[in-house]
DNA sequence: CTTAATTTAGAGCATTTGTTCTAAAATATT
DNA sequence: AATATTTTAGAACAAATGCTCTAAATTAAG
């Protein structure tokens, strides 16, 4: 049975999906909860602390997977495999992504923690890929290319839901197109070694 | 001599990028200009019709030049150079995009001349992609290949300056990496009629 | 069973919001 | 110069917001 707090959350989750985090008030979430505003307010802060609770239940599910890649192995890691193992996740916290800009506008702690967040995941996909390379699955490139392809990367593994989402009402219906996305973006650079292995 | 009318879509513009449109009340711009929210009141019905101006601006500007396309001619687009002529209109209206989504939700009318507006640029690139593979710019591919390559052009050239903002807090400096971000995205599907043209 | 701690409800408050209204000032027309 | 039109200022309003406060209800501890 779940507590109220993870009540509130749930909620709040459901609510920044559906209207914004923005147009969300806390009397709107109390109200669907059916709980007080008083009530609320004794189990967070504010509204900010609502969104970095939110924040951090969805980076500990997301790096668990990504933390469990050992680097030392010879093994493929598809990019778009990675996308699809956390797409119900990416799905139920959309709104984090969807609207990050204007959060970080908003919320002076949550941009703090974002940005590193942000940082980290640069890093890892760098690291992903670089890994990659070194057994043999992507081709080689210089610098400049490297960092292209993991910016591009980047963009595009956390802007499709948001592309299929605007082009067709039907998220989830479509959601699972985003990963193919990332398969097409990523194969002009895999080698026979990545090809003949699928 | 600017009228008090373009005067308050101007303000609307810089004070949306600054803080968001949610963020932004009609008495913020009305303060920012030093007139009345009174005055404001009488050249704009409300919000969304300050929103919806600016939109249509930047739409105009936008389609002049992808406009004045010739596709009966044999020649190259490369997409980075549409996004670089294009760089200081989609820096000045960045929040349009950074913001979309939540857009989309908070403004009903904005949400469908904005909703036919991307069925438009995805139609416009992909007829711009078609060309380039018709005259042996870009190699030929299926259509599902066709479609990703459509998709993930769409997604880097929308979200590539927001991408630059969020890890460089200097947009302007960084802002002319987002058109090689498409051109290295692209690049492996050109053809060796396109690279020995540059 | 009594007391203490936790959880809850909801009234209340200051501020902000989007918008309307009226009246005055500025400008254009005759 | 007189009148009409456009543009402006700013008071006013109802609704919403984030948040605090107090008191009651519930639960846990002794």
């Amino acid at each position: 049975m779940a507590t109220t707090k993870e009540k509130i959350i749930e909620t709040s989750i459901k609510l920044f999906n559906e209207k914004g985090c923005l147009n969300t008030s806390t009397r709107h979430i109390a109200d669907e909860l059916g709980i007080s505003v008083g009530n609320l307010y004794y189990h967070f802060k504010n509204k900010e602390d609502i969104l970095i609770e939110i924040f951090i239940n969805y980076v500990n599910i997301i790096f668990k997977e990504i933390n469990a890649i050992d680097y030392e192995k010879d093994e493929m890691f598809l990019l778009k495999d990675f996308l699809l193992n956390n797409l119900e996740t990416d799905i139920k916290y959309r709104f984090l992504r969807f609207e990050l800009n204007l959060l970080l506008i908003s919320f002076p702690k949550f941009k703090n923690i974002m940005e590193e967040q942000l940082q980290n995941e640069i890093e890892m996909l760098k690291k992903l890929l670089n890994h990659q390379i070194f057994y043999g699955y992507i081709r080689t490139m210089d610098e400049n290319e490297m960092n292209f392809l993991v910016s591009n990367s980047w963009i595009i593994a956390i802007n499709n839901l948001s592309y299929w989402n605007l082009l067709s009402n039907d998220l989830i219906e479509n959601a699972k197109k985003g990963s193919l996305n990332l398969y097409y973006f990523i194969k002009p650079y895999l080698t026979q070694k990545s090809l003949a292995d699928e």
